[in-house]
DNA sequence: ATTAATTGTAAGGCATGCCTAACTATTTGT
DNA sequence: ACAAATAGTTAGGCATGCCTTACAATTAAT
C-alpha cells in the first residue's frame, strides 16, 4: 500500500511544480493541467491525502507534506535527468524528450535511473564523443 | 482501438517467444510464465484474437498472425535493445536490465527507441569510452 | 446581502486487468 | 472405453482510474 501508481506520482509531481510559483494549489488547476475532470482530481487528491503525502482541505487548497515533497522530488529528479539525457546526449528534441521522460520516470528502477544519471554526467564531460554521435542526427534534434 | 496495452503487448511477446521452440502455444504455458490464472490468460487471448493478432482455438493452441508477428517483433526488438544498452553500455546486471526493459519497452516512443539503438551501436564501436565509464561501477555490473 | 460564477464532491458508469470458484471440454493412461 | 488429469471458459468480484451529471460549498461581483 506504500507504492504510488504512475497516476498518483503524476499528481504529486504537478502539485510540487505548481507549489513553486504559488503558496497553495487548487484542484481545478490540476484538472486543467492534466486535462481531466475535476471529479477525477478530487478522487486522486483524497488518495494522496490518505497516504499523508498532501494536506487537502477542499476550497482552501493543497499543501504538500515532507514525505510527499520527498517523493515528488524523486520523481521530478527522474523526469529532469531523463529529459536531459534524451536531449543532450541522444540529441532528441524537447517535446519527445519530455513525453518519454514523463512515462519512463514511473517505471524505471532506482538502479537504472542513477546509472543513467551518472552516465549522462560522464557524457557531459566528454562532449566530443557525443558531438560525433549527434552529427548523424541533425534532423530530429533541431526541428 | 488499435493500440495495445502494456499487458497485451506482454502476452504477444511471450507467445512469440514460445512459438520459437514449439509449433503452437497453449494458454496454460502463458499462465505459468506470467504467474497469473488461466482465466486471466483466457480473457487476454480473446482480446488478442479479436484484434486479429493471434488465432486462438482453445485446446488446439495459439498461432500468431502476420500482423501479430510484426507487432511482437517490434516489442521484442525494443526489449532486446534496451536490455543490451543497460547491460553493455551502462554496465548493469542482467536481472535489473531485463526487469527495466520489460517495463520501458511498453512506454518508450519509436523515436527514442531508435535513437537509443543507434547510440548503443555507436558505443559498441567505442569500447574505450564505455570501459572508462564502467570502471566506476564494478559493484553492480558483476555481482 | 444576494446572485452568479467558480470550485469541489457524490453517485453511478465504463474499461482494463487481475482474482477465485465452479463448470465444461479435451487429452491421457490403463 | 472410461476415469482421471489437464486445459479452457464463465461468472462474479475487486482495484484503479477515468468519465458525466447533478448537487453543494465557496468566492466574487454588484
Amino acid at each position: 500500500m506504500n507504492n504510488l501508481s504512475a497516476s498518483l506520482e503524476d499528481y504529486l509531481e504537478i502539485i510540487c511544480n505548481l507549489l513553486e510559483t504559488s503558496q497553495s494549489v487548487k484542484a481545478v488547476e490540476i484538472a486543467k493541467k492534466l486535462n481531466i475532470s475535476r471529479a477525477s482530481v478530487s478522487e486522486a487528491l483524497m488518495k494522496l491525502a490518505e497516504k499523508d503525502l498532501i494536506i487537502y482541505e477542499g476550497h482552501k487548497g493543497i499543501t504538500i507534506t515532507p514525505t510527499g515533497l520527498k517523493k515528488a522530488q524523486e520523481v521530478i529528479l527522474k523526469h529532469k535527468t531523463l529529459t536531459t539525457f534524451f536531449e543532450n546526449t541522444l540529441g532528441l528534441n524537447n517535446t519527445i524528450a519530455e513525453e518519454n521522460a514523463c512515462k519512463i520516470e514511473h517505471v524505471i528502477s532506482d538502479e537504472v535511473f542513477f546509472r543513467i544519471k551518472t552516465f549522462q554526467e560522464y557524457c557531459e564531460k566528454n562532449k566530443n564523443f557525443i558531438e560525433d554521435f549527434k552529427k548523424g542526427h541533425k534532423n530530429t534534434s533541431h526541428e
